[in-house]
DNA sequence: GGTATCGTTGACTCGCGAGTCAACCAACCC
DNA sequence: GGGTTGGTTGACTCGCGAGTCAACGATACC
């Protein structure tokens, strides 16, 4: 009804605004950037950016969003299936793992500029990463009363473990500190459960 | 020699104007305060700020790097010494808690203005901040050698697993998502090189 | 006490880039 | 085909804040 011909170009208008947005934000930063910039990525004039949005920081909030809120989606679908702990700690891993596989400038945006930018965007949209945090607290600790995982480890820092773990090893990928052919990809997901899962120590060692 | 009454007095201003940009930085966020702000915060007038550095970023750097160069050789001392690895990654843990614990507005601005920060500072010392990578990275890989830890998990990998789980820890505190006491931050370090180490398995578990 | 040195001052410049706006144009409607 | 709506344009404004600089003042040295 709302798709005329009209309204459908506006929408792929926006659309292309938006993913210029990406490509100039992966590539120069956030605040490097100039909306003009985005406006000659995208092959518009510079006065339509603000037809579409009201701000530069809207457009990067709207990029993280429509992101973050997936992420949250297919953390709680994890949390509600059935399966391991260990199963579903791999899935949630698998998920991002191939978020950045599939489209790396979104991932590098929202992690450079938003999660890991905690003076700026990360501190707006804290409530928002958090409620990662949280969802991934909730399986570790749904796990522990199923006998699955230790109980004596808080279960937020399990989260923060895990997550962080998982940063890291973007950041490491974003910045080319280690390597990521799609094999290395592919061998992330397995290492980052079973460090997590089975620690460092050789088996044997551990303390009671 | 150089130590007269001038020099001395000099070389104090630098140090109060220092004092006052970490103060100014943790409060406000680097990007977001003005030179005149650290100018005020220390109680002299913008331009001496210039006349002691050549530039606003030549501030953070000056703080990073000061503090960070400490940090390297504290790991390189513990990676020399006598002990279990478990001890060894407990002391890295331990110096870092501590330096949170004694001076918290410095940590806050390395971590969320330098180490955080991947698109500005982070991405200029990255070779610095790369080099604290590879000195735990050493830690773990002799560890693996004396067969004292699994010789399955890549060291680099280890290493990025416990620095950023050190990182998430820290940035927890600073945006005060999880609880600061004297004693969380005493139970932090046990808990960062128990669950690296041991896991989050249930003893038995574990994967062969 | 005269003068050179160097720390100290703060008003000023200057470039940058986000955001505005008036005019323009193309599709749709009657 | 005249008018209305709504997408599109890009030159312009305007505030901000980093960095400059000329003048000032205190200490050291002879």
């Amino acid at each position: 009804m709302a798709s005329t011909a009209r309204s459908q170009a506006a929408a792929d208008k926006r659309r292309l605004i938006l993913d210029a947005a990406v490509k100039v934000f992966a590539r120069q930063g956030f605040h490097a950037c100039r909306v003009s910039d985005i406006a000659d990525e995208a092959g518009v004039a510079y006065g339509l950016v603000y037809h579409y949005f009201s701000s530069k920081d809207e457009i990067l909030d709207t990029v993280f969003l429509e992101r973050w809120n997936v992420l949250l989606k297919v953390i709680a679908e994890v949390d509600r299936a059935e399966g391991s702990a260990r199963q579903k700690l791999c899935d949630i891993a698998s998920f991002i793992v191939d978020s950045y596989h599939h489209d790396p400038d979104v991932m590098k945006v929202i992690i450079v500029e938003v999660t890991r930018a905690a003076n700026s965007f990360g501190r707006t949209h804290l409530p928002k990463i958090r409620e990662a945090y949280s969802l991934i607290s909730d399986v570790v600790a749904k796990a522990q009363q199923r006998g699955e995982l230790r109980a004596d480890v808080n279960p937020d820092f399990a989260a923060l473990t895990f997550y962080g773990t998982i940063e890291q090893v973007l950041t490491g990928w974003i910045f080319e500190l280690i390597p990521q052919s799609p094999e290395d990809m592919e061998e992330a997901k397995a290492s980052i459960v079973d460090t997590i899962c089975d620690g460092l120590d050789v088996i044997g060692l551990r303390a009671t």
